[in-house]
DNA sequence: ACCTGAACACCGTTCAAGT
DNA sequence: ACCTGAACACCGTTCAAGT
């Protein structure tokens, strides 16, 4: 599992093959299946072993202080490892590490005052985001996605497109990764502190 | 690129391949090669084609609902072809069909007060957290993530995850795709309005 | 009981030969 | 000029044989 976790990490998904992985090993190919029934039991093993690997920072200061930090290490991991991100989007993982960024959140949330429907569903909207920014916008593509993009909205016909024809920097701006999920989460904080105010459960 | 769209929202990118492709068409596998380069500018074609296939809808109401109408509109047609959701994410494209939403959502954004970098950050937002809903969550795996997400919970060790332990329910109900979708739009939406209401450039 | 080579049914793509 | 079969270097997995 560890030496999967390397390839997958230096050189992607694609990489990882159970063939590829016994050579690297030194044993045949079907001692493998002595260990896992199939390449997904392996990929799981991988996704769940990376899961808790980095543990989560201490949490200090209110909920959306806490909130902040949570989402940011789980998105700075993400990022770090894009194989990672394409493996969960693909094959969810419900194994225990899995949970561990879950149950920190519900936990600030629930103190925070949102009940357990409520601290579910904002959860998942934290996540959602953080997963389709670190998915969408990994950091090794940015440079590259921002020139495209820029070429695109400059060759635009101003007639049909006038409003992005007049904003192709600011377009091309808000691709960067780090920005881009940093304001997403100040949006989300915003709405959910917004939530907290207006709700009657929250009183 | 008509056919090859069919095999992927049919049966999935996985099934896609030059020989099942060309079998379908009754060609020998190397004619492929005579209209594409290699299989990524077949996807390519693919995803373009189906950019901008159906239209959106007449924009109606002020500016939070047509926002409600611009993104969900782009949600259920990404959950409708979760094949081409992780293509869309493998390779993003710049192809003036992509950008017909894009248009719409800054005109709104625009119109409702944000200045350009402020309405591009936003639209970044709801974009990559609409693609992440449909992503993660494609209406297919609902139900099995749904019971597997009940039983992991069960499995949890009380004493570690005592916050989840007392809400698998909760948690597993809060992976409803539609459900998920539109309260994290809300999340997002409230965010943006209180961004509207607080900062010196709506003024 | 444990390990694994050969085989099967697939891939994308290059190359050379066919019409 | 256009099309394509054979070949190459890969896959995941089954099955049967090896120790």
């Amino acid at each position: 599992v560890r030496t999967a976790g390397r390839i997958l990490e230096e050189e992607g998904l694609e990489a990882v093959s159970m063939r590829r992985l016994s050579g690297e090993l030194g044993a045949g190919t079907m001692t493998l299946y002595g260990h896992f029934r199939d390449k997904d039991e392996l990929l799981d093993a991988i996704v769940d072993a990376r899961a808790g690997a980095a543990p989560p920072p201490r949490l200090r200061g209110d909920w959306t202080q806490r909130l902040r930090q949570i989402f940011g290490h789980l998105h700075r991991n993400l990022s770090e490892h894009p194989g990672l991100v394409e493996l969960r989007i693909r094959r969810p993982i419900a194994t225990p590490g899995a949970f561990v960024i879950t149950e920190l959140g519900m936990r600030t949330l629930r103190d925070a005052g949102f009940p357990p429907a409520e601290a579910a569903r904002a959860f998942r909207t934290l996540f959602v985001f953080t997963f389709g920014a670190a998915a969408f916008s990994p950091p090794g593509r940015a440079p590259q996605a921002r020139s495209t993009v820029l070429a695109a909205v400059g060759a635009l016909a101003p007639e049909e497109y006038p409003t992005l024809a007049a904003m192709g920097t600011e377009l091309a701006d808000s691709l960067d990764p780090r920005g881009e999920f940093e304001t997403g989460l100040e949006h989300i904080l915003d709405g959910l502190k917004a939530a907290l105010a207006r709700e009657a459960w929250a009183r």
